[in-house]
DNA sequence: ATCAATGGTTAGTATATGCTAACATTCGTT
DNA sequence: AACGAATGTTAGCATATACTAACCATTGAT
């Protein structure tokens, strides 16, 4: 099956980590589960997988990022916001920004990601 | 699982028999199974669920798309489009700019879709 | 007429998620 | 110390896809 899910739900689990360790300081499997409004269980199972992928360290209840998990967990979250502005800015309502953003964070290459960025940078000095 | 992903597959289908459909006036399992590089037997299976959904009608060997079908399919190509023609406006390459629009064409609401359109006419008059 | 190729379906399998239930552990309160 | 709440894990289940293998039906060529 999906590798297109696979990959939206593993930079969701990534991206969970970094907006709650960023929030609480640290990040706990309950944290996350309630940022993405899964169960304890599924987070428990997902993070486990992620672990043996290298992307996640579990130091007792403590969820870290790897350094290549942190990377990923980054690239995501600068493109949530900055799709969430984007939106924003051309009069989407606040809900549907966020929904779109958090689809479309996954669905981009760098390549283009970088240069949405240039284009509409060039086009539009609010931005 | 995964409404998303099922989201994307569906689209997916109604998407590829439009282009079939286009391509060779009518459209088979076996010419959405090379469109979509699927075997044949999960093409199967997947129309007669969209069938049983009222999305797909067969009719022997015949696919056709439901007037909702056809909607739904004409909505994705469209965006398809659009963005494959953004994305190679702002200098990504063939290959990408497809990989990428075939992704972000399931990732975005009708709402922000229009604004997206509306945006990007009024600030590029090239597009 | 026969036999191979083409097209479609069904059955069985594998993978990726997610969920609930049940359980172990730890912590806090009394 | 004892009990209940919170946390995390495991086991078992359900769903959504996709695949291969096997099979049936139609068509076309010899």
């Amino acid at each position: 099956m999906g590798n297109r899910l696979m990959k939206i739900s593993k930079e969701d689990y990534l991206e969970a980590i970094l907006i709650c360790t960023k929030k609480f300081g640290a990040c706990r499997v309950t944290d996350v589960a309630a940022q993405l409004g899964h169960s304890k269980a599924s987070v428990s199972v997902a993070l486990s997988k992620l672990e043996a992928e290298g992307l996640v360290i579990k130091d007792d209840w403590r969820i870290l990022l790897s350094d290549s998990g942190k990377a990923f967990a980054e690239k995501i979250l600068e493109r949530h916001i900055f799709f969430l502005k984007w939106f924003e800015h051309i009069g989407i309502d606040d809900k549907t920004a966020k929904e779109d953003a958090c689809l479309i964070e996954h669905a981009i290459s760098d390549a283009t990601f970088e240069k949405i960025l240039i284009y509409l940078k060039k086009l539009d000095k609010e931005l």
